[in-house]
DNA sequence: AAGATGACTAACT
DNA sequence: AAGTTAGCCATCT
């Protein structure tokens, strides 16, 4: 190689890693902002997660509201609009709220590559 | 410059 | 089961 990087990794290498993960989570899939980070290689710093999302410029078109926190709920305060427009993104592609969660499990995308290939 | 704040989380009580 | 704590760490006051 003529001209390795062998500069240490800045923040915004590690932002426009953590947006390739991001726009790569399929329709009516979820991950959580831990999952999020050890796909980027970033395992322990989900906060940063949230913190590449919320800069995240809009050019890039993100699938932002597939990403919610370990416990399958939405991170924005219940009464805010933030997190009704999350809400309403995730259920206009078919993911289910039950009382404000939703089944990681069932909305992993193995599961649903699953789903699609071999039917419920 | 130092302390607070978060789109977080796992591991405690 | 719900609340607290410690680790996370770039940004914002």
């Amino acid at each position: 190689m003529t001209s390795a990087n062998t500069n240490p990794p800045t923040d915004d290498d590690r932002y426009e890693r953590i947006w390739a993960i991001v726009s790569d989570i399929p329709a009516a899939c979820v991950l959580n902002y831990g999952e999020v980070a050890r796909l980027a290689g970033l395992p322990g710093r989900a906060r940063m997660v949230g913190r590449a999302l919320a800069r995240a410029p809009a050019r890039l078109k993100l699938p932002w509201h597939r990403v919610v926190n370990s416990r399958g709920e939405i991170s924005f305060r219940p009464d805010s609009s933030r997190h009704q427009r999350q809400r309403e993104l995730l259920e206009a592609e078919g993911v289910e709220f039950e009382n404000n969660i939703i089944d990681l499990e069932r909305h992993a995308p193995s599961s649903v590559l699953d789903r699609m290939l071999w039917g419920p």
